[in-house]
DNA sequence: AAGCAATCGGGTAATTAGGGCG
DNA sequence: TCTGTCCTAATTACCCGATTGC
């Protein structure tokens, strides 16, 4: 187990959250602002996405198409 | 071991697999809506295909002509 | 401090989804 | 039954300059 008990969950850079879903950066950027994806801020204004949500998000529309 | 426990599989667009297939993206489209390939969505509601699912597709296709 | 890749924004083309038709 | 095409609306991709990350 490498983890402790307080888990904290790995930061994705909008890149990779575009390679995951074989869509542009710019795009995932849009579903932020949209708030469709989780995110948190640098201080200089920078989008970076939890990794957790964005599989979970992933997953999600695999199985079953609820919004 | 070429492989790692953790593979991601990389995703098409509807147009990358119409190529392969060589028929119209809208057939692809109906494909997926009878659940004949595997995919996935976007947060808009793109479909995108997963590389080795289409690949498995297509040498079976070439091969035998089951179901 | 300096360099380079990445990520802001906006704006405009290109894809995609969905329905219906032949 | 299966596929290709036409249409509209929505989503996504590529363009730029400026700022931020490392």
């Amino acid at each position: 187990m490498p983890q402790k008990t307080t888990e904290i969950d790995a930061l994705l850079t909008p890149a990779e959250v575009a390679v995951m879903f074989r869509v542009d950066a710019k795009t995932v950027n849009r579903w932020a602002q949209r708030g469709l994806i989780p995110h948190v801020w640098t201080l200089g204004g920078h989008r970076r996405y939890p990794e957790k949500a964005v599989r979970e998000l992933l997953a999600r529309d695999i199985t079953r198409r609820e919004a």
